[in-house]
RNA sequence: GCCGGUGUAGCUCAGUGGUAGAGCACUCGAUUCGUAAUCGAGCGGUCAGGGGUUCAAAUCCCCUCACCGGCUCCA
């Protein structure tokens, strides 16, 4: 019995041990290939779908279908049925769909007129069918058929047969709820998410690089390297711990480095200002629901601010400008507070009380082109250096319900577009998704397991230099409208710092570990030479603690590295008689020994060239 | 906000109606140790909160809150 706990012991460490290790993805052994690059991949999870569908249909004879279509890692098909899907009812439809796989169906191609279309689907009984058909424009309709059992309106393509689903290459993995259209006010479904694959192999590589994502998850990771927390009395809001924190300010630090060389100024505003202004900026008409107020003894009412805007526009206004100013680049770290619905928190990811590295370009409007292509440069460069090489950049262009001519949206698109392809930049546009006062560009980011995130942002806004009416002189003496840039690069520094932890799996950079250097005495006879040396690294703003715990090296150079502190640095006697410390890193191992001085040498290059140790 | 799920010690989790458990962490003692776990003892729980069913509830039912997976939304 001993023999076989120590087994499992030590078999349990060895997981942990490789698994902790900080090159992630080392063993590609297997790439997976991608729905949208791969005709195989579309016609295995079309089919797929199709025959879950068909499973769902056998066993809860009141569900019905409506749409289901191949995504990138897998499928979903969503379902109108009264009952909602149990992880038990998961199992039983996946052994039904591998009955069906297993009675070798035909997939059958079939091309219909759209009254013959309507006229079966009317005879099955599927209202959100038809509603399909409506908007399917082109005739003939196909239809795909799996055998003589089962039929879905469908563009393909498919398999020939059930039979070349592998089925253990397939996996059904979540029911989640998902409205009809994508409406909020329509009916809301059941959709279950599946995933279909060419080999076993693949489906397995695909289920360990979904766990090992999990391990990424900074909600996790924030926790084991006593990051943050939340709290049930504060939902939607960070307690930063000092380890956090830290992080925190090395980015507000970094940031406001870059803005000053950037010609930016920064400023702060109140956070609490009266309901008035907020009634000016238009907030209060339109996202009074999502503020939070507060109202006074004498029964005045405040609102915390949701956004910077006002405060920056107020100090525009405050004196009278002269085009000799323009352009102000006008920055702030401001926190905002959003009442956000309870079910679209997420970790740091979306939070209610966010601080944004928020800056207001006021600027004549034959410079608007510039200073746009200005904070693209900026936002890529920042982004790159911190390790982000692949940015989405969306452009969302001129919406329904919108203020100001054409003539002055297309001048603002073209403002954005242009700083784009002058910076040879790919981008997707989002047609009709800006908002009411003015275009937009989205810098956005993907977490651990492939959300997408909106961090930068660069906005044009015509709305408030109007509602706030204000001017600058010009040369002429005549008075002038700015324009007004509103940017964000990190956009809300709680969710980039989300970001950040799942990017690098918690191995910070050097630059913005919270703990740079542990010392780690060999036994308590050393402690002060430790100390004398953490002393002086921490006088050259390294950022370094001595182990404290009397545990043995072994343990306390495993708890360094669980924590993931960058550089390790043992010390014993021979440290002592040579003045120097045993250097080891997370990234590359024992270092051997390096004097004091070097250890000081090198990390403050490190910090001050944003560098590897 | 909506659909579904989850909530037990600081952390990870076990416990399906009958005296609340384990490992780690923490505290104390022994050990003075050289690169991923030294040994022993001890401390630690309104089982998320509230209500109900029952002789008896962590366990069954209802409500609330928070979190998780989606959807909608995101100035």
């Amino acid at each position: 019995m001993i023999h076989c706990s120590a087994l499992l012991l030590s078999s349990d460490r060895m997981v942990q041990q490789v698994s902790d290790r900080p090159t992630a993805d080392h063993e590609a052994k297997i790439s997976l290939p991608k729905t949208s690059e791969s005709e195989t991949l579309k016609k295995i999870r079309h089919t797929t779908s199709h025959v879950m569908a068909m499973a769902v249909q056998k066993l809860f004879p009141k569900a019905q279908v409506t749409i289901g279509p191949w995504i990138e890692n897998g499928f979903y098909y969503d379902f109108d049925s009264p009952e909602p899907f149990s992880e038990e009812a998961l199992k039983a439809i996946k052994k039904e769909m591998i009955k069906i796989i297993n009675k070798k169906l035909p997939v059958i191609r079939e091309e219909v007129s759209r009254e013959e279309a309507k006229r079966r689907i009317e005879a099955i009984g599927e209202p959100y069918k038809l509603e399909i058909l409506d908007d399917i424009k082109t005739e003939p309709i196909t239809l795909y058929h799996l055998g003589d059992q089962w039929w879905d309106l469908c563009a393909g393509p498919h398999l020939e047969n059930t039979s070349e689903i592998n089925p253990k290459a397939i996996e059904l993995e979540t029911v989640a709820g998902a409205y009809w259209r994508g409406d909020a006010t329509k009916a809301q479904l059941q959709r279950i998410y599946g995933t279909a694959w060419e080999s076993p192999e693949q489906l397995t590589e695909h289920k360990r690089r979904k766990e090992e994502a999990l391990k990424r998850d900074h909600r996790k990771l924030g926790n084991q390297l006593d990051l943050f927390h939340f709290q049930e009395a504060a939902p939607g809001s960070v307690f930063w711990h000092a380890r956090g924190w830290t992080l925190f300010q090395q980015l507000i630090a970094y940031m406001r480095m870059r803005q000053e060389r950037a010609g930016y100024i920064e400023v702060n505003t109140p956070d609490v200002m009266d309901r008035s202004l907020w009634e000016t900026s238009g907030h209060w008409q339109n996202y009074r629901d999502h503020m939070f107020t507060t109202v006074t003894e004498d029964d005045r009412v405040f609102a915390l601010k949701p956004m910077n805007c006002p405060g920056a526009v107020s100090l525009f206004k405050h004196g009278l400008k002269s085009y000799r100013d323009l352009p102000i680049r006008m920055a702030e770290f401001g926190k905002v507070h959003r009442y956000e619905p309870s079910g679209t928190l997420h970790g740091l990811m979306r939070v209610r009380h966010f601080t944004q590295d928020d800056a207001h370009i006021f600027c004549a409007q034959e410079d608007m082109a510039r200073e746009c292509e200005e904070v693209v440069k900026l936002v890529l460069d920042i982004y790159k250096e911190l390790g982000f090489a692949e940015v989405s950049i969306k452009l969302s262009t001129r919406p329904e319900n919108r203020i100001g001519t054409d003539q002055t949206w297309d001048l603002l698109e073209a403002a954005l577009s242009s700083a784009l392809s002058a910076l040879n930049l790919t981008y997707q546009i989002n047609e009709g998704e800006g908002a009411f006062y003015g275009p937009k560009l989205e810098f956005v980011l993907h977490d651990a397991i492939g959300r997408d995130w909106q961090c930068g942002t660069l906005q044009v806004d015509l709305n408030l230099p109007e509602r706030f009416d204000i001017e600058y002189v010009t040369k002429e003496g005549d008075r002038s409208r700015p324009v007004m840039l509103h940017r964000a690069l990190f956009g809300s520094l709680e969710r980039f710092i989300g970001i950040l932890i799942e990017q690098y799996s918690g191995d910070l950079p050097f630059w913005l570990a919270p703990e740079q250097v542990r010392l780690l005495p060999v036994g308590d006879d050393f402690r002060a030479f430790a100390e004398a040396a953490a002393a002086q690294l921490r006088s050259a703003g390294v950022r370094v603690t001595v182990d404290q715990s009397g545990d043995r090296l072994g343990k306390i150079v495993r708890n360094a590295e669980k924590e993931k502190i960058p550089v390790m640095a043992v010390v014993g006697e021979k440290e002592v008689e040579t003045n120097s410390l045993s250097l080891r890193t997370r990234a590359d191992g024992d270092l051997g020994s390096v004097t004091v001085a070097d250890t000081i040498e090198r990390a403050t290059a490190a910090n001050r060239d944003r560098t590897t140790f």
